[in-house]
RNA sequence: GCCCCUGUGGCGGAAUUGGUAGACGCGAUGGAUUCAAAAUCCAUUGUCCUUGCGGACGUGCCUGUUCGAGUCAGGCCAGGGGCACCA
């Protein structure tokens, strides 16, 4: 028997399903429809492991649902924009755009060799004027229909690259590249109002039944929906303006115990104050001037400045809250100003402490007084009754609150308000490799749209990265255009988009990758929304929350008819590797390591030196730990089948997979062992598959077998549409095992005997085509399969064959198993008893007792009480 | 600090509604085959006691509910993830 060669027949199988079309998309079909989609790759110049796994995952399911007789979608693109091109262009002083087609090019053969079910005619680069044209004009849309604007922002500046820095490129408050202190600047960009959809995106997560409720639960901490009250201070002293000071509280019921109140550092009453004051001024500076990482916050002091201020209390005559300016309220939240009431915030606490101010309990837990209740280091944040507060005395916390918020309402001095942590994305960046924004700035016209018959506004061809700063800015022709209104000199936008845009609609864009428009409607109509779309857990996030956002948007301009995009998400886990590092503490990659076994101790060293090597965490795969694989070389030794089969066994698709040359090889040797349980010549006398079924019985054997294989039909369909790609494997294993022991016999025996062996045969092929395509293809083949098994209809178990009628129920003598026996599946209780009662070890155990109680759990279990 | 998730053999992990814990795979050990190796096949493999039959213990820890708990409840511990001076 010849061993299976994949090198071989792998690309024989890919040549045939690209010439039967079995990818190819169409939406005049009578199927119903399933889109099924992964997070498009950004084209960094080969594959990883990650995506191997992510589209091994999405493969499955396409494969499975076109066997289910769906017409099914699953197309594939690139998300190209973005820093790598650019950076990649300065270090090797080639253009971006050829940089980024190479690796396209180089990325899409092999995802072509891993065998994957894409629609390739659908493929899309967001980097191609075709799409980001699109691009351009929904923005001018969404510009129209008020969901984007400009205004001023601080951005992080690197004076010496002269760029703008995302927060991720700040380094301790440096350039990563150029190690410069960054400044902050304000500079005019462009936003779009995803908070004012920020109610629908909040109460539409109720409606993702098919999302992971950890997806939601990020998404609704981060959009950060709190009640409240807004309200207005008097206040009084030497410069106060006369408008007053307005706060924002989640917590108006603690008004009574008000004891100062606070300013962002940033608000325009502190800086106000601070041009008259030139200590005040200074604290400003020193709060701006301290870090904003993690670790700064958690060391820094609760810090106030005094000022000359104090806001009267709208309910106590005569009380009035000294003023601060504090280095721990935040100008972006909430109105930038704070009553404090310590005792019940752990940071207002701490503050009064700091500053020996009033801290006076109004919220007091149940078994306590409002007179002796004291507040000593901890804040008190819990249930209670409302004291020393007036009118809201005797009132929990929810009835004072309302209460509070009715009377400051009736004073005309503010109002219950929402407030949302979300705040508008900021889409400008200031790059080359991006979508230009299609905006000219006119000195008489302002921002002036481009008209959508020039657009798309292409990126020029002709630049360098040789200097600092954005290209298209320096550019000696590119931005000096006629204004489109008034035709007067004028200048291009100079930014270009967030890359989180061209991925915020690009699921739509699949529909139809060809359409003069961002969007043919009757084919979103058809497929969208997604069903299930597959990616890293590490989106979900930004680029969820942004499509989720943009489809909105999309709909308001009639580019597409539903809300939500995704109708069912998955988030898989990552491709983790052990870690080797050597003497000196240098990383060692895993190809540089020999791992020796001695009972369950392993230990490494470098296969060149021999030097010992430390075995360490377990991690991400990562080049700076050097704990990568690259998923090449294993194509290239034991074929993409193996590879695929590798990442779907043993670990649930949700959690981190450990990638191990062991497993490798294990799933290598599966391959194998399956195709030479199929393709063993010994076979080869068997009836084909297509024959039909032979009268007669079947031996007891056949029977079993028959029943074997159809249960594991029945479970292998369950586990695919439950995700459980790690118990479909298993099921396959058990199944395969199963041929191997029965095969030799049945062989031999009657012709419904050899067609029960050969239907076992035909039905694990289809099972395990979705997971190893190539493979069931060549198998398929073998056993004289009709056309290509990727063509075939799902195999469907007969129910009959998926019920024992004799069962093995366990028996209990007070909760522990001391017995068991084979009954008859449906037996009466009665008769079960009697039976269970009878066995002797049951009675050995009972020791001539009389049982209490006995419980029988039809088909499960017996339980003897004494 | 707040929120969420996860703890099962040497390892990855199975175990419908509470009903025989450890399926399946990896690793390991012994054997067959071979001149030898690779490959393949067979057997054993939770721990402890026992020559064997068998028995005791066992799903992070402690309590509880139940005839019966990996599964349910309460309280801890450990690991991972997310958010965070958000008023």
């Amino acid at each position: 028997m010849t061993r299976y060669n994949a090198k071989e027949s792998e690309p024989k199988w890919q040549a045939a399903w690209t010439e039967h079309g079995c990818f190819e998309a169409h939406e005049n079909s009578d199927r119903p429809k399933y889109y099924v989609l992964e997070m498009f790759p950004y084209p960094s110049g080969k594959i990883h492991m990650g995506h191997v796994r992510n589209y091994a995952m999405g493969d499955v399911l396409a494969r499975y649902k076109l066997a289910q007789g769906y017409n099914v979608l699953h197309p594939m693109g690139w998300d190209a924009f973005g820093m790598p091109a650019e950076n990649a262009a300065m270090e090797r002083n080639t253009h971006p755009a050829t940089w980024t087609y190479a690796n396209i090019d180089a990325m899409r053969a092999q995802l072509k060799a891993m065998g994957f079910a894409i629609d390739w005619s659908r493929e899309i680069a967001t980097c191609d004027p075709d799409y980001y044209r699109h691009e351009q004009a929904m923005f001018l849309d969404f510009l129209e229909n008020g969901y984007a604007y400009r205004k001023e922002a601080s951005v992080n500046w690197d004076p010496v690259d002269q760029t703008v820095l995302a927060n991720e490129q700040v380094i301790d408050g440096k350039g990563w590249r150029s190690g410069a202190v960054v400044e902050k600047r304000k500079l005019s960009q462009w936003f779009l109002s995803i908070s004012d959809l920020a109610d629908d995106l909040l109460n539409d997560l109720a409606t993702l039944k098919r999302w992971p409720e950890k997806v939601v639960t990020m998404q609704t901490n981060w959009i950060g929906r709190s009640e409240g009250l807004s309200m207005t201070f008097e206040l009084v002293g030497d410069g106060a303006p006369k408008q007053g000071l307005e706060i924002y509280t989640t917590r108006p019921d603690t008004l009574f115990g008000a004891s100062f109140c606070a300013l962002a550092p940033d608000h325009p009453i502190a800086q106000q104050l601070a041009q008259h004051n030139p200590d005040l001024e200074s604290f400003i500076r020193a709060c701006q001037a301290s870090g904003t990482s993690e670790e700064d916050i958690e060391k820094a002091e609760k810090l106030g400045y005094r000022t000359s201020l104090t806001a009267k209390h709208p309910f106590i005559a005569g009380k009035e809250l000294p003023v601060f300016v504090a280095n721990f309220i935040l100008m972006e939240y909430g109105t930038g100003a704070i009553f404090g009431c310590p005792a019940h915030d752990q940071r207002d606490l701490d503050f009064a402490r700091k500053y020996g101010l009033e801290v006076l309990p109004v919220v007091i837990p149940a078994g306590e007084d409002a007179a002796t209740f004291s507040i000593d280091d901890d804040a008190y944040t819990g249930d209670g009754v409302l004291g020393n507060s007036h009118f809201l005395d005797g009132l929990d916390i929810e009835a004072a609150k309302s209460t509070i918020i009715k009377r400051i309402e009736d004073m005309g001095r503010g109002q219950g308000t929402v407030h949302f942590k979300l705040r508008d994305w900021g889409v400008s960046r200031q790059r080359y490799w991006g979508c230009p924004i299609p905006i000219v700035h006119c000195d008489d016209c302002g921002a002036v749209p481009v008209p959508k018959k020039d657009l798309p506004v292409k990126l020029p061809k002709d630049v360098t990265f040789d200097t600092p700063g954005n290209p298209l800015d320096r550019h000696p022709t590119w931005k000096h255009v006629d204004c489109p209104r008034c035709n007067k000199a004028a200048q291009r936008e100079t930014d270009t988009f967030d890359t989180f845009i061209d991925s915020s609609w690009y699921f739509a864009r699949f529909c139809s990758p060809k359409a003069e428009t961002p969007t043919d409607r009757s084919a979103v109509d058809y497929w969208l929304p997604v069903d299930q779309y597959i990616g890293g857990v590490e989106h979900a996030i930004l680029h969820l929350l942004y499509a989720r956002f943009y489809t909105r948007a999309m709909k308001a301009c009639n580019h597409i008819g539903l809300d939500e995009p995704f109708d069912g998400l998955f988030t898989q886990g990552m491709v983790i590797h052990e870690t080797y590092q050597d003497e000196d503490g240098a990383w060692v990659a895993p190809d540089d390591v020999r791992i020796t076994v001695s009972g369950n101790d392993r230990s490494a060293s470098h296969i060149t030196t021999g030097k010992p090597v430390t075995i360490g965490a377990i991690e991400k795969m990562s080049k700076s730990k050097k704990n990568t694989v690259d998923p090449q070389g294993i194509i290239d030794q034991y074929g993409a089948d193996t590879a695929r089969w590798f990442m779907l066994s043993d670990s649930p698709p949700e959690r981190d997979v450990e990638w191990t040359e062991a497993g490798v090889e294990g799933a290598w040797r599966f391959v194998q062992r399956f195709w030479s349980t199929i393709a063993d010549p010994e076979n080869d006398a068997l009836p084909s598959l297509n024959a039909s079924k032979p009268e007669g019985e079947l031996n007891a054997q056949a029977n079993d077998l028959r029943k074997r294989s159809h249960k594991a039909v029945a479970a292998i369909t369950d586990a695919i549409e439950a995700f459980h790609f790690n118990r479909a494997v298993a099921h396959l294993y058990e199944l395969t095992n199963s041929i191997r022991k029965a095969a030799p016999q049945l062989r031999g025996g009657s012709d419904l005997d050899q067609w029960a062996l050969r239907e076992a045969m035909g039905f694990a092929t289809q099972l395990i085509a979705p997971m190893m395509p190539h493979l069931a293809e060549q198998c398929w083949q073998h056993i004289g399969g009709e056309g290509l098994v990727i063509q075939a209809k799902w195999p469907e178990a007969e129910p009959a064959l998926l019920t024992e009628d004799a069962i093995t129920i366990a028996i209990q003598v007070n909760g522990k198993r001391r017995d068991e026996m084979d009954i008859a599946k449906d037996l009466p209780n009665d008769e079960v008893e009697a039976r269970a009662l009878a066995q002797d070890r049951i009675q050995e155990a009972i020791g001539g007792k009389t049982p209490r109680k006995v419980i029988v759990v039809p088909n499960r279990i017996v339980n003897i009480v004494l």
